[in-house]
DNA sequence: TATATTAGTATCCTAAAGGAAAGTGGTTTC
DNA sequence: GAAACCACTTTCCTTTAGGATACTAATATA
């Protein structure tokens, strides 16, 4: 009745892969695990991506009109890197037209913490640079 | 609103759960905080420049040889950028030869929970995949 | 027959990120 | 006079991220 995309599991961490990088050295030890969250959760959609789906499994279209700015082909394809990492998993019912959802993992509660963290900061940091425009500073932003 | 789709009462259940719970403003007036957070943090190296500056105020070949892999361009690119965002502070002690301290400000801390999210985070994604290597879980990937 | 809907692809493109390797200028030490 | 140290800069290059626009197949509805 519903399908599931075959993906091939983990993508191996740079970290890891290459050993003679981190390794044994005491002094990059510490940025290492920042380096490694950094490698799966880098760019400009994942965090928001994993956000809104962890609040609510949803379809591609509805995504889509939720996430501001994203366009269908960059979309798939961060969906795609998500599933291959077990954030999410998509599931396929075969309707007409067809029905895809999209749904966070058990995996994907894990990051609830970081996920809080960033919501708090972003919040608070754009209350700041409203404060600068206020006060004649120049400083970029993306909103306002 | 109710579609005239024939789906599966699953699927049809979630839709009406998703509109009357989770309207569309409110998801993405969320997901801003988070992108107006990595508009500014974003990127391979400023959160973990920020972490070992946050550890201890250094010199700029002592950051080139504790981050490993940065290169002096890039490493000089992204001082700069931490500086303009107000994140660390540079100053320059007429010694021979020349010395230039970088330190984190009192802003950077505003950052700490976020980082400390992030390396816990990174620590227990990292045990994961290894574990997922020990299982044989893994296939092969581009950065091997 | 025409149109709408679904979940995406296909093509083409630009900008930014990132990296390798060498060089710079001022000063001190050998 | 040569070499080394510091904090970068310069040049050239490749890769990746991201984006605009158009298009697809299958089905259902008007």
């Amino acid at each position: 009745m519903v399908s599931k995309r075959k993906v091939s599991s983990f993508v191996y961490m740079k970290t890891i892969v290459n050993e003679e990088f981190h390794g044994k050295q005491e002094c990059t030890s510490k940025t290492r695990n920042i380096s490694d969250a950094l490698y799966v959760l880098n760019g400009k959609w994942k965090l928001p991506l994993i956000y809104t789906l962890r609040e609510s499994p949803r379809r591609f279209n509805e995504i889509l009109k939720l996430i501001e700015g994203i366009t269908p082909k960059v979309l798939a394809k961060e969906l795609r890197d998500l599933e291959s990492n077990e954030f999410i998993v998509r599931t396929v019912y075969p309707t007409t037209p067809v029905t895809v959802i999209y749904e966070t993992t058990a995996y994907s509660d894990t990051l609830r913490n970081v996920l809080y963290e960033l919501d708090h900061w972003g919040e608070q940091h754009r209350e700041k640079i409203k404060q600068s425009i206020r006060n004649n500073k120049v400083v970029a932003d993306k909103h306002l």
